[in-house]
RNA sequence: AGGGCUAUCGCCAAGCGGUAAGGCACAGCACUUUGACUGCUGCAGUCGCUGGUUCGAAUCCAGCUAGCCCUGCCA
């Protein structure tokens, strides 16, 4: 964790360059950032990139951090979607205090703005539809032709603007277009429209405006207005920049905010489209926007992932301008390291299969005690039955062993965890020859785990009494598309990984876990880290989301010849 | 008469004229009451390509090439 630090410390990335030279040269003398969502949909692994890069900015500079809803067009803006998103932010711990705002809180001093444009000579009313304006704006190869309103007059345009404002007109009827330049190469130069009609109730505002700004009109305002010295985007926005700084020039803002762009956060083979997610929940392939499968904030916290692991995970992509996609390995690499130290080691058998121990007193039990996490003292311990019938898992056992296995096969004495070194004496089949018991002896000296004649075991490998095991279900998540085949098919449909939920009955946990709650997540041992799925749990049926798998656990080792 | 941006290991990513950081992944060894963790070792004679400037270039200049974004009354 230290090397993690230190390289995230060492390094400044170019936004933070960019800031010591405002900082230096006196652009600003504060840092103030600002996360501006849309409440349109739910937030994911991306947009914890944007938050905790504003957030963590506004930190390092002893600055301000602001929470903004861009809700500037009410068509397509929810407010049940305000209220997922506050928690998403707040879950992930980026504080914006008491600076929660909407855009739309605004609309009063846009409209202000926008007739400061046009008693300028810099805005007009439009006449034309939607289409032409579409013609007249020209290509990328050609330039656009002037709007025939152009050169309305001020008086004229301030009272269309007034009408606008006012209702007298239908929806699409009239715009608002920004006078720069219809040759510009910058196609979003030429004559924006930054105001238009649209007759339909704002979640926040209600009916008081039927004139909504757009986002290149408005997102400049909302920065000077909150003092945002430090605008972040995506680099999409990169061709509005322009625009951008063409609104708070002309508005004459004091202290102009400044856009900066940077690459969004791509997960390899990881869907993040809302149009494939949506069809996804539509078809019934995953359960729902908060589905474990997908990278949702909701999803990630549902199947276990911390608001710590998240961070590391977005400090150790980095930011930069070079459009890149992350391996998931990556992020399997930050929960594993944020959960080694915190999540109990318990034990628990996904695939269980049934050991005797024959020369232990038949009916007897007993209590073991165990760490539950050797590198964390603080989680304590706790007691473990243990009696003659147990699950061990189906691959701790082989009748004929490969080289280098060294768990259960006939004649070799293991250790079970915490108790007992035991001799495996052989197995029993089925008709199919499927192993249905295996046996053992065990050697009451070794109580603990150790030997008190110095003789040493090779394999130590976990169980569970079966008498007082709890049964659980267990959910083995697969990343949901198709590895091998990529992401996409050629006609946009999605290759989808046919074992990307596994459910496993028959799991058997220890009894320690019986007062799991919710998003508790446990560490099994080698069998990878599991969450309490928060949605699916109850006390009688615990269910578990599987997190990551550990490296190799699951591996036999390589003979060769086998 | 198109414009903007980007290019350094399989994947991220530092580097800002002085001789290629780091992380993930992978491989090997050691350790181990988890085949985990941890520790150690290995992993770019070269920075999209070609020229040029310079004692010296991933870094500067020129020209190419490739990828991404832009012609919503979306954000």
């Amino acid at each position: 964790m230290s090397e993690n630090e230190k390289v995230v410390k060492e390094s400044k990335n170019f936004i933070e360059q960019i800031i010591d030279k405002d900082l230096a040269e006196g652009v600003y003398d504060t840092v103030h950032t600002r996360f501006p969502p849309e409440p349109n949909g739910y937030l994911h692994i991306g947009h914890a990139k944007s938050i905790l890069l504003n957030y963590g900015l506004a930190q390092k500079y002893k600055g301000k951090f602001n929470m903004r809803f861009d809700d500037t067009n009410p068509t397509k803006e929810k407010i049940e979607f305000v209220e997922s998103i506050k928690a998403d932010i707040e879950w992930l711990g980026a504080d914006w205090e008491d600076r929660l705002f909407f855009a739309s809180d605004y609309f009063g001093e846009m409209y202000e703005g926008a007739i400061k444009l046009i008693k300028k000579g810099k805005a007009y009313v439009s006449d034309l539809s939607a289409e032409e304006i579409r013609e007249y704006r020209g290509t990328f190869e050609t330039p656009g032709k002037n709007d025939p309103s152009r050169d309305r007059s001020i008086e004229e345009n301030l009272q269309m603007f007034e009408d606008m404002k006012n209702g007298k007109y239908a929806d699409g009827e009239k715009v608002l277009r920004a006078k720069i330049d219809m040759a510009s190469p910058n196609i979003n130069m030429r004559d924006p429209v930054i105001y238009r009609v649209a007759h339909m109730s704002h979640h926040n505002t209600g009916d008081t405006w039927c004139i909504y700004p757009m986002y290149d009109f408005a997102h400049p305002i909302e920065d000077a207005i909150e003092g945002i010295t430090h605008s972040i985007c995506t680099l999409e926005f990169e061709d509005h920049r322009p625009l951008y700084d063409w609104v708070v020039t002309e508005l004459e803002y004091p202290h102009p905010p400044k856009q900066i762009e940077f690459a969004k956060l791509y997960l390899t083979n990881v869907v993040t489209g809302k149009r494939y997610i949506k069809k996804l929940v539509e078809e019934g392939i995953v359960d729902g926007w908060d589905d474990p499968r997908l990278v949702s904030i909701a999803a990630l916290r549902r199947r276990g992932f911390t608001p710590e692991s998240i961070k590391l995970f977005v400090e150790l992509c980095g930011v930069a301008k070079a459009n890149s996609s992350v391996e998931y390995s990556m992020l399997e690499y930050c929960i594993r390291e944020d959960l080694k130290a915190k999540a109990p080691r318990m034990m628990a058998i996904v695939d269980p299969v049934k050991l005797i121990i024959d020369n232990y007193p038949e009916g007897q039990m007993e209590e073991l005690e165990a760490v539950n996490n050797p590198e964390n003292e603080a989680l304590g311990t706790r007691k473990v039955p243990f009696g003659r019938e147990l699950y061990i898992e189906r691959e701790d056992f082989m009748e004929e062993p490969p080289k280098k296995y060294f768990r259960m096969f006939p004649g070799n004495e293991v250790r079970l965890m915490n108790a007992y070194f035991v001799k495996c004496t052989g197995c029993v089949k089925d008709e199919n020859g499927k192993v249905i018991e295996v046996h053992a002896t065990y050697d009451p000296e070794t109580r603990g785990g150790n030997s008190n004649d110095g003789r040493k075991v090779k394999g130590t490998i976990h169980w569970v009494a079966a008498e007082t095991a709890i049964k659980a279900e267990v959910r083995l998540y697969e990343n949901i598309i198709d590895e091998e085949k990529g992401v996409y098919n050629e006609d946009g449909s999605l290759n989808l990984n046919p074992n990307s939920l596994t459910v496993l009955k028959e799991c058997y946990l220890e009894p320690a876990f019986a007062g799991a709650k919710a998003y508790d997540s446990f560490q099994f041992v080698r069998q990878g880290f599991f969450c309490v799925d928060a949605k699916d749990s109850t006390p009688e049926h615990p269910v578990f989301n599987r997190i990551v798998s550990l490296k190799s656990s699951f591996v036999l080792p390589k003979t060769g010849d086998n």
